[in-house]
DNA sequence: GAAATGAACGTTAGCGTTAACGTTTCAATC
DNA sequence: GATTGAAACGTTAACGCTAACGTTCATTTC
């Protein structure tokens, strides 16, 4: 079974099978109109000769596809797994399949990946966050294909959108550590304007110790290759310049880097320092001490995310934004009792 | 600015400059026949309209495109993201998208994924593993498009294969293992026949304690959400039976999950139990005692199997199957000297 | 000054599929 | 036995684009 130059095509099946091409079309989609003995027939000689449809020549003549094009900043990490895995189930049972880039956190990228998504004609559009190009905002406005923005939270959306409100965790995040008495807040996270989530989150947090006239938080921002490298060396800065008495970090695993360093250095935890996660991952569940974190419900997410965009693709009209709920976890990397070991 | 409802098409763009159909093709895909002038002129307006090509138009002309199909088995963890991030980046530098899809460990998965690809007319297609339904093999056979299988390998691929031996990473684990004077191998992964890799690796370990006349080794196949509570889990129920002198994991993760529960007993590594990972992942950077590990160069996986592919694309003779150097990260979390610690 | 050259542009004919409409067949109805 | 009707099947014309080949026209060449 040598490798064909040339598949088979509708016409062959057709020509093999003695009937016209319509027929096979019809049989192959499983529409009416073909005898069930044609039909099975057609099936049998269309497997035979290995006959694969050609979704280019469709797509072109029925002018759509069943195509979900998604734009992610990384692979890395779980957080966009886990929204991801709550979208392509629900997009599966629906038929549609989804085609995934990855920007690196590049608007540019994310621009030449909506233009390549366009000339497919795919059904909608999903985008992460809402850092986009200008152009990449005009090509989707223009456009009449749905598009969803996931994971961060805005009132004016370019069409849906399904989010959390990152200020909004930064601000939960700085009333629980004040409410415990921390009064000098770090922050370890990437480089600023890389993740324009971390921004938010650390801009919710500087608002709330700022409005309780508190130290401002001093926040650390190194480029390593993991989060859990990036997490321990943060923390190494913020301890040698002003040492803080709680660090918030951008997830759980720089929360673990950062426990690691703390755990290097001697220091206790948290009667010497408090620690902060993000996200509630993995992780965290076979760690020996329970992390303060913040919940976030990233399948429901991409589960809501995903009907909402099926609903549009229906034909539904716009959903308003919607804002997952936040939850606190409570752990034993921050004190039990307010001010208990710190010296105010 | 409304949502139009019927795009822009070349011929708009055309009728708008006064100028052919053939010359706005000519100048949006940059080959020679236009003017500078007009060339400027066609882009210019053609950006104005908000001018989308439409691929599937394309790729039914000329009877192929410029992507590349990748199947994946999960998103979830670093490996495949490095593999991934090896491969999309010399991809895109060739010009070509890389289109991917998670399998679940499911070869029907797999091969629905793949009847899909087919139907886009890719110019070349991935896979991770060997683990194929037969349909999947013989679709792709019979098919003139390149295929590469990665992560694992084999001498006789469907057509090109670039990977590392999993069954001699075992036994590399192995005679480490023996070397050090460990008599009762565990090993933890996940269920049986859901990697064939770690099925592959764990005959491998199994293989060198047999010829030793050595205990058998002891497995845990424990089915968790996360690959740190796989590990936790399964080193719990090989404690319980009867205790190893040294456990090998599926992944340094759940290694990690495995030295959580030791951590939680009381039991002292490597005085007590010895600890090996694989795949020497980020996480072990931050650990405050190094990790035995095998280190597999995913990256250049990556990049080599695409390399590969693209040579193949682009006409080349098949290059034989190519198996990647593996290298064992001796670390803390093993014995030193031979027999020390160990009763036997 | 006629012929040859070649760049710039246009025309035509598909690529493989499906929507829309047309034709045939055959059984049911009067 | 003519009439109706519906199911089964075929024909035609797109869908938006590009390869291949034609045409035009200004230069160059002899």
């Amino acid at each position: 079974m040598g490798r064909r130059k040339h598949p088979a095509k509708i016409e062959d099946v057709a020509r093999r099978a003695g009937v016209s091409i319509m027929s096979v079309s019809r049989a192959l989609r499983g529409v009416e109109g073909v005898s069930e003995a044609k039909r099975a027939e057609i099936l049998r000689i269309a497997r035979q000769l290995k006959y694969v449809p050609n979704s280019n020549a469709r797509s072109l003549a029925v002018a759509n596809s069943n195509l979900i094009g998604i734009s992610l900043p990384t692979f890395a990490g779980e957080v966009f797994a886990d929204i991801l895995n709550g979208m392509r189930r629900t997009f599966a049972t629906a038929g549609y399949a989804s085609v995934i880039d990855t920007t690196e956190y590049d608007p540019e990228a994310e621009l030449a990946w909506v233009r390549r998504l366009l000339s497919w004609q795919p059904a909608g559009i999903i985008l992460t966050g809402l850092d986009h190009s200008s152009e990449t905002v005009e090509l989707l406005k223009a456009s009449p294909i749905p598009v969803l923005e996931i994971w961060d939270y805005t009132s004016e959306p370019i069409d849906i959108c399904v989010g959390i409100d990152h200020y909004r965790a930064g601000q939960l995040i700085g009333e629980h550590a004040l409410s415990l008495g921390y009064r000098r807040p770090g922050f370890v996270s990437t480089p600023r304007g890389f993740d324009t989530r971390a921004d938010s989150r650390l801009a919710g947090l500087r608002d709330v110790f700022a409005r309780a006239r508190s130290a401002s938080v001093l926040s650390a921002r190194p480029q390593c290759d993991s989060s859990f490298a990036t997490g321990y060396q943060g923390t190494e800065e913020l301890l040698d310049t002003g040492p803080p008495d709680i660090i918030c970090y951008l997830n759980d695993h720089m929360a673990f880097g950062g426990l690691m360093c703390c755990q290097a250095r001697g220091l206790s935890v948290p009667s010497d320092i408090g620690l902060v996660g993000f996200n509630e991952l993995d992780l965290a569940s076979v760690l020996p001490k329970k992390l303060t974190t913040v919940r976030t419900l990233r399948r429901l997410m991409g589960i809501t995310g995903a009907s909402d965009l099926l609903a549009r693709i229906n034909g539904v009209a716009r959903v308003p934004a919607k804002s997952l709920p936040l939850e606190l976890i409570v752990g034993e990397t921050t004190r039990r009792q307010p001010g208990a070991g710190g010296e105010v």
